[in-house]
DNA sequence: TAGCCATGTAAAGGTACCTTCACATTGATG
DNA sequence: CATCAATGTGAAGGTACCTTTACATGGCTA
């Protein structure tokens, strides 16, 4: 499943340890996330869009949407 | 965290079975999401919010702005 | 009453998510 | 060159998600 993660965070100058601190997770999880390695769990999906002030749907890409 | 699949289900009259079939997981799946045992993952939330032609965010409730 | 449908619980197995720790690579700066 | 920041991989452990199977309950109906 796409997301936006990368380049929303490199917008906003952080790092990945900024962002792991903000959404109160492990840097790890940063990069598994924005490498594709596996999806946030829902929960965490809410607050990844929360701290960019977007919709989830603006973050990541619905399964059935990828090209 | 809440969210609205047991009225949206009862709403087009669809049974546990109905919904498992139409989001091709298992009833118990669906029990478990319905019952709040534990949340749905980001891509079965995305296909569960387009079965029903929803926002995520109107279907689930964010964990922040729970109550 | 007997049978069916809808809903629910319980358990066990597999995979996904999240963690911590360790180590490697690259690029910028002292 | 030495060091530091940023990014990445790998592994191991715990919990969450999803599955299948089995069984229990309540409501409806023949």
């Amino acid at each position: 499943m796409k997301n936006r993660l990368k380049s929303l965070r490199a917008e906003r100058g952080w790092s990945q340890v900024d962002l792991a601190e903000r959404l109160e997770v492990s840097r790890q999880s940063v990069i598994a996330i924005e490498t594709g390695r596996y999806d946030p769990s829902l929960p965490l999906a809410f607050k990844i869009a929360e701290l960019f002030d977007l919709a989830i749907e603006e973050v990541f890409t619905s399964p059935s949407k990828e090209s």
